[in-house]
DNA sequence: GCCGTTTTCGGCCCGACTGTTTTCAGTCG
């Protein structure tokens, strides 16, 4: 680590596995609570905490105190924390692996290690195959069975950490289901609550919440949802299964007076929910999904707001939720409203058969007036990108006589003549200025050469934000959930470019892109910089990923005046005549 | 280990479910 700061993920994997080692070797809870906390912290923050800890500015951070910092700084410098190497003399390190395996925790792991001898998986797996297990007081054969699964799901998928499905895939999912739950149940009340309601781009569960008089009639309705493969657990309150694409659906039910209290702390997030308990605990209150408890007794709330009410904040919404600030902000006055679906007047980013898209331009166009947009871009590839069928130029000229027909027909919605443009690998765009001149509205993009390191592709982006010609920069760092990491362009330079020329950052809303994601939208949008939000869509129903830019655009914080495309048509467009004023042409 | 409308010590969020227990500990969210 030699002259190289360590990065936030770096410290804060070796915070969590120090307060595992610690938990294991019993040290007190809140000792431990205190490492996972600085973890999350850590990881969440968007600057170089190494970097603050050299400078003595870390215990800014919520959660890091004097002793972090320093362990931090030693790190920095060191390469190395001298008290994770002494507990790692202590207590082996696979230890924290096997505390980790679902239905085991530290205590059942030490059993391990204290009676077998046991100290890593595969050695676990070993004895579980020898049916050493037994010998093991707190084992019994359903433990055993469920660690034999894990085990060998372990095996066949690899070692690496449990599975997490996107946010595409989860909500309608999620929806579907609880859909299917409220037609079971006439009366009853089910939203989607959890990580899935905060928007988070992945998720390992689905939490659903309920209010019933009925419970035991939804349980069995969620029992029999062809969705589901088995259930892992039911009690009174709480259910679990298991769904045959491996995510969990978790279901919570409460009489309808509390269902507030119960959605808000169904939704969370945990650290949220500490905080908010925390803060309810200093002015002699106590928050549970049940209500909140006083001297005066308990009181209920139907809906969300009345529980932040009780505690004196204004309504927080579910996607600002992670304990970045956000209850302290709702503590001095209302917040500031973030853009929502309904604030979209258009589209500017969707694809046709002209190039990679499934329908025609006035297939796309029906689609966006039945959403009731203003105006659709029709921005297909440029052509470089020959395996979308990009357009050279006479196609591109002969793509604006359909699109000059389309709109002398029809005067409910406009049709933009459009691009998402190559950014070259050099860093020049795809076409020549005096075609780009044309567009009604450019979207330059990487799609090539992704490997590029930082200096080159950031370099190569900023000269696209430099060309007056380009309105957005769409998904500017390129990458694919699940298949490919996003390029390393320097989002803080860009944000800064963006910010002085008035070119707008796409956030991509393809379920697969989720690109600008929401930490690096909100350092844009710190650094003064504006969005898009896009769908890309290359598909009628693909216009509804609009959705999941919102999302991450909440997420980011974004006002909808940050977001250009709350904009009319007209609005925007005398906008970008002002820039291109601005820059001489014109 | 952090932190302060209980300020530099003594607290630290709340509840549900399971399995193995013989009344509850451990784990999870």
């Amino acid at each position: 680590m030699a002259g190289e700061l360590p990065t936030n993920a770096e410290i804060a994997d070796r915070f969590a596995l120090l307060g595992d080692l610690l938990e294991i070797e019993g040290a007190v809870r809140h000792r431990v609570l205190a490492y996972r906390r600085a973890a999350a912290r850590v990881r969440s923050t968007p600057a170089s905490v190494a970097a603050m800890a050299v400078a003595g500015r870390a215990t800014d951070l919520p959660d890091i105190g004097a002793t972090l910092q320093s362990k931090i700084a030693e790190l920095t410098e060191t390469g190395t924390i001298a008290a994770l190497d002494a507990i790692r003399e202590r207590v082996p390190e696979g230890l924290a692996a096997i505390a980790g395996l679902e239905g085991i925790g530290p205590k059942r792991a030490v059993a391990l290690w204290r009676d077998l001898g046991v100290t890593d998986v595969e050695q676990l797996a070993q004895a579980v195959a020898d049916g050493r297990l037994g010998e093991v007081s707190g084992f019994g054969p359903a433990t055993r069975d469920r660690l034999v699964e894990q085990l060998a799901q372990r095996a066949a998928r690899g070692a690496d950490h449990a599975e997490r499905i996107p946010l595409g895939r989860a909500l309608p999912l999620a929806e579907e289901i609880a859909a299917d739950l409220r037609a079971a149940v006439p009366g009853a009340r089910v939203e989607v609550a959890g990580s899935l309601r905060r928007g988070r781009e992945s998720v390992h569960d689905i939490d659903i919440v309920a209010a019933t008089d009925r419970p035991a009639a939804l349980q069995d309705a969620l029992a029999a949802n062809t969705a589901v493969e088995r259930v892992l657990s039911r009690g009174d309150a709480a259910m679990a299964v298991a769904t045959h694409v491996g995510v969990r659906i978790e279901l919570a039910i409460g009489p309808p007076g509390s269902f507030g209290n119960l959605l808000q702390h169904a939704t969370g997030s945990a650290a949220h929910n500490v905080r908010l308990r925390e803060l309810a605990v200093r002015r002699g209150l106590s928050v549970s999904q049940h209500g909140i408890a006083g001297p005066e007794g308990t009181a209920a709330m139907a809906d969300e707001d009345g529980v932040y009410a009780a505690l004196g904040l204004a309504p927080i919404p579910p996607e600002l939720r992670e304990d970045a600030g956000e209850i302290e902000a709702a503590q001095s006055g209302p917040l500031e409203p973030l853009v929502a679906l309904p604030d979209i007047r258009g589209e500017l980013h969707s694809h046709t058969t002209w190039s990679d898209g499934t329908l025609g331009v006035t297939a796309m166009v029906e689609a966006a007036r039945a959403l009731g947009y203003g105006y659709l871009a029709i921005s297909d590839h440029s052509r470089s990108l020959a395996m979308a069928g990009g357009l050279d130029a006479d196609r591109v000229r002969r793509q604006w006589e359909e699109i000059d027909e389309e709109n002398a027909r029809r005067s409910d919605i406009t049709v933009l003549k459009a691009t998402e443009v190559d950014i070259l690998a050099d860093g020049r765009i795809d076409f020549d200025d005096e075609l780009l001149a044309g567009f009604d509205w450019v979207t330059a993009s990487i799609h090539s050469a992704l490997t590029q390191d930082a200096e080159r592709i950031t370099r190569r982006v900023l000269a696209a934000v430099e060309s007056p010609f380009v309105d957005t920069i769409g998904h500017p760092t390129g990458r694919m959930l699940g298949r490919r990491d996003a390029a390393p362009v320097d989002i803080g330079r860009l944000a800064e470019a963006a910010a002085r020329t008035g070119t707008l950052l796409e956030i991509n809303g393809q379920p697969r892109r989720l690109d600008l994601d929401s930490q690096m939208a909100r350092r844009a949008l710190a650094a003064g910089a504006r969005l898009t939000i896009g769908a890309d869509a290359h598909s009628a129903e693909a216009l509804g990923y609009i959705r999941f830019g919102v999302l991450v655009a909440r997420r980011a914080g974004a006002r909808p005046d940050q977001v250009a495309n709350t904009a009319e048509w007209p609005a925007l467009a005398a906008a970008r005549a002002g820039r291109l004023r601005a820059a001489g042409l014109y």
